[in-house]
DNA sequence: ACGAGGTCCTGCGAGC
DNA sequence: TGCTCGCAGGACCTCG
């Protein structure tokens, strides 16, 4: 499951081949994956495009062409990925895009459940798409008070708070209860009652998570690859998540397993998050 | 304005 | 063995 650190290894991991490189040809499988561009419209003006960047922004990867950015949002199961050979059988089966570069390396865009999406943003549509992202936690600019001010006032708990996107971006289930167990916050606390002392732990806690995660390159435990096909590592320094009913790594104390925040598997240690 | 809940997708594992 | 069913969840939508 893609999320900031997941991302960002993979936009590392096909940015090098990618950038300066012209799109010689490229192919799309299935069209449910495209929002607000038709596929020949896309393919179109693929073909033939330079690749001027490649960034991320939240969860999803940006390709920077000319006049547009290709907004590529992985959602579960999407990679992002750079091949040097053939594709085998199985690679290509999910392969949704395909992108032949000038150098002859391919560019896929894989994805296996389809909940990932494709944007083709022109510059309006971009700084739209921009304005209703809150902001990147590793941002060397983000204040522990613009962070808390962000997150504080909402009465939803603060664990469905911390992965909306439109208040601070990149956080999904898996990194959500992974620094709500580091910095000792219980899961379904109602945000505006999270103590003042609590922020600055939780705005610490999530960044050291996420800059681990990162230099981890990620969490794989099924579809997740780097952008040259390597597994992530982060799945072996993991306190909480997929593991609840074994024992707290801190205390020992029974792990809780819960679908009551937002229907999504919440884990937590009822001793260590009080 | 905000929050809750449904929907999209497919592979996988549990249960019968 | 072979089937059904529930679950995984990021983004987006509707409804109250």
């Amino acid at each position: 499951m893609p999320e900031l650190p997941e991302v960002e290894t993979m936009v590392r991991g096909i940015r090098p081949a990618l950038l300066g490189r012209t799109i010689v040809r490229a192919s799309l499988s299935h069209i449910d994956v495209l929002r607000g561009v038709t596929r020949p419209r896309l393919l179109r003006i693929l073909t033939g495009a330079t690749i001027h960047d490649v960034t991320r922004r939240a969860k999803h990867g940006v390709i920077h062409l000319e006049r547009y950015r290709f907004v590529l949002q992985p959602g579960m199961t999407g990679n992002l990925l750079i091949y040097d050979r053939a594709l085998a059988a199985a690679e290509s089966k999910y392969a949704v895009l395909r992108a032949q570069l000038d150098s002859g390396v391919e560019f896929v865009f894989r994805d296996v459940r389809r909940i990932g999406t494709l944007l083709l943003l022109d510059e309006r549509g971009w700084a739209r798409y921009d304005a209703g992202l809150g902001p990147e936690p590793l941002d060397p600019g983000l204040t522990v008070e613009a962070f808390a001010e962000r997150l504080r006032h909402s009465r939803a708990a603060i664990k469905k708070v911390l992965m909306d996107q439109r208040r601070l971006v990149g956080i999904g289930n898996i990194y959500a209860n992974e620094a709500l167990f580091r910095a000792g916050i219980d899961p379904s606390k109602p945000a505006h009652r999270v103590s003042a002392e609590a922020w600055p732990r939780l705005f610490q806690h999530t960044q050291r998570l996420l800059r681990a995660a990162i230099d981890s390159e990620g969490t794989t435990f099924r579809d997740y690859r780097t952008g040259t096909g390597q597994p992530g590592s982060f799945q072996l320094e993991l306190m909480v998540y997929e593991r609840q009913g074994e024992p707290c790594r801190r205390c020992g104390t029974r792990l809780a397993g819960t679908h009551d925040i937002d229907g999504r598997i919440t884990v937590f240690c009822h001793r260590c998050q009080g």
